[in-house]
DNA sequence: AAAAACAACATGAAATTTCATATATTTTCT
DNA sequence: AGAAAATATATGAAATTTCATGTTGTTTTT
């Protein structure tokens, strides 16, 4: 394990420049983190952006194409061809709106709220075994801090 | 804005699930946190990935194709095919290893040197600024939470 | 010292992703 | 109202990424 080599703060006379920025850090703890429950998506027959858009709609009931891109942290014509394959897998389905003709609502069939259903507790159950491992630590407010951080982020 | 329809820390009644998800919301603060530098390193010609590399190269001199994977978070394959485009534009060389002959190691060139240092320093100053705008929130202590909650995922 | 296991890297082929742009529709401006 | 701008989605084509597996070289076992 790279990481290991170096001293845990990196605070040595020859601290690295990756392992201390933050950039770094946020992308190398989203990946490592979510690693694990990626693992149990797959094994329940989707790909990582299929269950972002599964969760996002567990939440929603309906939302537009570039609503999901957005909160599922993708481009809008990738998440057109996402929508479209999960369409044919009988995960979501598309409808129109009665006042907008460009608009698309994507919701989930029965089929797909019963996979969010059962993704979204395994999601939650790995989610409180991660806090508690990290639950002496500076980590445990890590979700706190996190909001604040994304708070600041959407504000500018 | 999405995440600002609903409550700062979403504890409503209805609080829904991804934006109080730790996975979410670190894959978020992630994405977001990049976005701005991600753009200046497009304008120094460099893609994502390959700043990654660059940036793992100005810490470490000389680095295996396996180890600079694991470093940038992606898969050996896919780095073997991304060094082979670094080396024709002449950003980093391949040298061999003198005892095994497996191995291949990465190295910058003058320019892939220079390059470095201009998107280091570039980096160190955006996030200087990022951070003096947390400055005043919880998140002011991301780093060193960040750093706990790799030490532990790295651990297991 | 073979054999087996492992490690590092490469590669073909399919699939996905990106980028730029097209199309259709609604909103805004004058 | 008509023109211009903006919004929502779709799509072609090139590029990248993934997955499985191949190759070569090194270590470990027995």
């Amino acid at each position: 394990m790279i990481l290991k080599t170096d001293s845990p703060q990196n605070s040595g006379p020859k601290a690295k420049f990756v392992n201390n920025y933050l950039l770094y850090l946020l992308a190398a703890a989203s990946e490592k983190a979510s690693g694990q429950f990626h693992a149990k998506v797959r094994k329940a027959g989707l790909r990582v952006p299929e269950w972002r858009v599964v969760a996002c709609l567990y939440d929603s009931d309906k939302m537009m194409i570039t609503e999901l891109a957005e909160l599922s942290l993708m481009e809008q014509s990738r998440m057109t061809r996402i929508i479209a394959q999960m369409v044919k897998r009988g995960i979501v389905k598309r409808a129109n709106d009665g006042t907008d003709r460009r608009r698309v609502w994507v919701q989930l069939t029965p089929d797909g709220m019963a996979l969010a259903q059962t993704l979204v507790a395994d999601a939650k159950a790995h989610e409180r075994a991660l806090l508690s491992e990290l639950a002496d630590t500076d980590a445990a407010r890590i979700k706190i801090m996190l909001q604040a951080v994304l708070k600041r982020l959407d504000e500018r």
